[in-house]
DNA sequence: GGGTACATGTAATCAGTTACATGATTTA
DNA sequence: TAAATCATGTAACTGATTACATGTACCC
């Protein structure tokens, strides 16, 4: 009585990249993984970063799938643009309605370093949190530029808040390492 | 006239997951796949998770550079055993030394929902961080925890403050989601 | 003595990265 | 008009993940 289902076909199982170009295909309309490249570089691709190559690859997955129409010129460049299908809205607005159960992943190859450090050589441990210290400086100041910008989206807002929490949290902490 | 040379040959191109594997082969000293599974589990797989055939697969690849000693036991198990050479150990060492430029990942796909909510029914995004301050909540509990063992090492200990900074943070953050 | 959890791996697949390649625009 | 730089992709490789498989010890 159970209706017989097979949860591979059911779920083609997309990753967290296919969220993010459908997520940013849906915010923005119809664009080109030019386009996504460029909003990327400058908001969730500090925290999610790939290379532009994906932008270019997993719009052909999702076509394939259905969740997105791609449009080719006929002239010029040549260019695709792609555009959410209902499909691909549903599939985006299925996934944003589940609350996530995945841990965050902090990957951070200075802590990796801080974590082996017994076996650091004297002065190589605060050689590298101070330069944590300059990098996370570095990074807080990036996001406050883009924080003076007055029309973000408020959701995007908040996340970029998070990262400003986070670069504080991570200056202090890399401050504390150096001094001992 | 110019040399030819194969440029993947000089720099083999070790990944982080390589340089966990030396580290804790460096900590504990000879080790199984298994006892490295473990410690990684209750560590710096918080941060830096991956599933254990790692952990399997790339002893080998170390081994083949001649970064590790394998020794297979003849008798019941054949466990393989891994301990530094000179060369792994010196790997290590220069990677301590070298601080890093590449910069912090933060890979939450709470995050990413939230940063796509305003495409998201209302409500989505508020029951998303009310499931993420119970999460990081939890998290916080269990490093407490393991913070409760006198006999962590300085840097490994140092390296769960950032993981319980971290946590405290994120919980306050999701909160200030969650109540709008 | 049967089940269940622990322990130890292998195989196949594929997403993601790296590297390459080239056309279009702008600028000096 | 030469040289950068922007824009737009493709190809190959491989590390990482998923799934499978099986042996061993313990406990009820």
């Amino acid at each position: 009585m159970c209706p017989v289902r097979s949860p591979d076909v059911v779920s083609p199982s997309l990753t967290p990249t296919s969220y993010v170009v459908l997520g940013l295909v849906g915010a923005f309309g119809p664009c080109t993984s030019y386009n996504l490249k460029q909003f990327v570089s400058v908001s969730i691709g500090y925290f999610w970063p790939f290379p532009h190559s994906q932008l270019y690859a997993e719009p052909v997955r999702l076509t394939e799938l259905g969740l997105l129409k791609e449009e080719q010129e006929t002239t010029g460049r040549k260019r695709r643009t792609y555009k959410l299908t209902p499909a691909g809205r549903e599939a985006l607005g299925d996934w944003l309605a589940e609350p996530n159960d995945e841990p965050t992943e902090i990957r951070d190859l200075s802590v990796l370093k801080l974590f082996f450090g017994a076996q650091a050589e004297d002065g190589d441990v605060a050689a590298i949190a101070r330069h944590a210290v300059d990098a996370h400086r570095r990074r807080l100041a990036e996001y406050e530029q883009i924080a003076r910008n007055t029309g973000i989206e408020a959701h995007q807002r908040k996340t970029l808040e998070m990262g400003l929490e986070f670069e504080r949290m991570a200056i202090a902490f890399w401050e504390g390492v150096a001094t001992q």
